[in-house]
DNA sequence: TGGCTTGAGTGCCGCAGCGCACAGAGCTTT
DNA sequence: AAAGCTCTGTGCGCTGCGGCACTCAAGCCA
């Protein structure tokens, strides 16, 4: 039902530091349990903890009024939450929410402020991370307005693939059809055309990613936008 | 036809600043006349020059595969073109379009880069608008999925009046049309709606502010999010 | 003056997705 | 074993919007 982590899982962010930086770092991180549905931060509130995720992923909403929510972005062990530290800023844009059970590691907002001072790399390594979730957030809505649904189901299946490090993972169509914003039956529908083709299969919640290629087929170039764009800068 | 602006329009960036860091700012700077439908920045290219629009104002827009461009912010004397050169990207992350003609200050990457260096008053600024900017790309993700047409353009049409720095501008139903990211009849119908209702008034392409408080009704709230969003950090 | 171009109004068709509602299926609880 | 909840499938009517096409009006140019 959880997500089973495999043995060694790294923040890649991290990971590219300088050893003695990351060492320092690492020093004042403490690792914690992402338990989903876990709320790590509110928008518009202080950020307490920084987050490096490990092998659980969080998403980042928006709720307008009496609308959904709308998810914004997806961070796994690729990125991190409360890089708008790096700005001075020390409130959370959006909320953030555990979507998928794992590990990850944490350092205080006090900490990791001066951690920024004394590492030039770490950084660095934030503000490149701040553009690249500066271009995704473009993507991303640029996606949800023009993309149907199927092929936005197939991109976030893959996106969250990539962060679960695992080939299943707990996701109700219900959640899924808030994550995109639509109508619950409307990712029913979705899902069992990819389904009926083989790409993946499901039941009561439970995912598994059959075709990895395939998917990738069925989803929207964002997938692949996104990508690019992540790697032009790491 | 051309916005007539006031005499006297500062950048609100730039006017926060203590004199001395704001002088020297200013040195580097060289006014120039925006014109309508000229193109600062494109996506991923690399940034020459940054703007501090003055009278004139600029939308950033991103284009997805073979659909129409569309709009994800509005720059006007309340921000800039070029905050990414505060994370020491240089390159830009959207298109960025005259959108009214003015005028405007800039300056060059090279000569920029330098200011921030000298300038902390000046790099805290970039970093809490680039933090605007991020909070309103969400929103406006939100908005652009979940509100209809015609709050939508009343939105718009506010935030262009409030950068105009005039009651009449020149956009036909074509361009809103893709600003909104919708069809061009829809915004026809949209328009003559609240053209019936005494907000607006338009023909040809010049449209006139008749009501402003009457539109700030018929806007969805993410006219006022914004703004709140902007005034959290400046 | 007449023709051309551009902006805008309007109508028609088709579709994706919404809101709603109900039914069946599988797991959980007592 | 029965009851209950959760998850998924499905159907119906509606609407906002895309695509398209045609029309008219206003300004522009020769």
């Amino acid at each position: 039902m959880s997500v089973k982590a495999p043995l060694q899982i790294f923040s890649r962010l991290i990971e590219g530091l300088p050893s003695k930086q990351r060492k320092q770092l690492l020093n004042g991180c403490e690792p914690v349990d992402l338990v989903f549905g876990n709320v790590l931060h509110e928008a518009n509130q202080p950020i307490r903890h920084v987050y490096f995720p490990l092998s659980g992923f969080v998403s980042l909403v928006t709720t307008l009024d009496g609308h959904q929510p709308l998810e914004m972005g997806l961070i796994g062990n690729e990125g991190m939450l409360g890089a708008t530290l790096a700005l001075g800023i020390g409130q959370a844009p959006m909320r953030a929410v555990v979507q998928g059970s794992g590990s990850a590691l944490r350092i205080s907002s006090q900490l990791f402020k001066q951690e920024l001072l004394s590492s030039p790399a770490l950084l660095r390594a934030l503000k490149r991370y701040l553009y690249v979730v500066m271009t995704q957030l473009s993507q991303s809505a640029a996606c949800t307005h023009f993309h149907e649904i199927e092929p936005r189901l197939a991109r976030w299946l893959l996106m969250t693939h990539d962060r679960a490090h695992a080939d299943n993972f707990h996701l109700t169509h219900e959640y899924l059809a808030d994550m995109l914003g639509v109508r619950r039956s409307g990712v029913s529908i979705a899902a069992a055309a990819m389904q009926a083709r083989g790409l993946i299969s499901y039941s009561r919640g439970e995912i598994h990613i059959l075709d990895r290629a395939g998917l990738e087929l069925a989803a929207c170039e964002c997938y692949a936008a996104l990508q690019a764009d992540y790697r032009a800068q790491f």
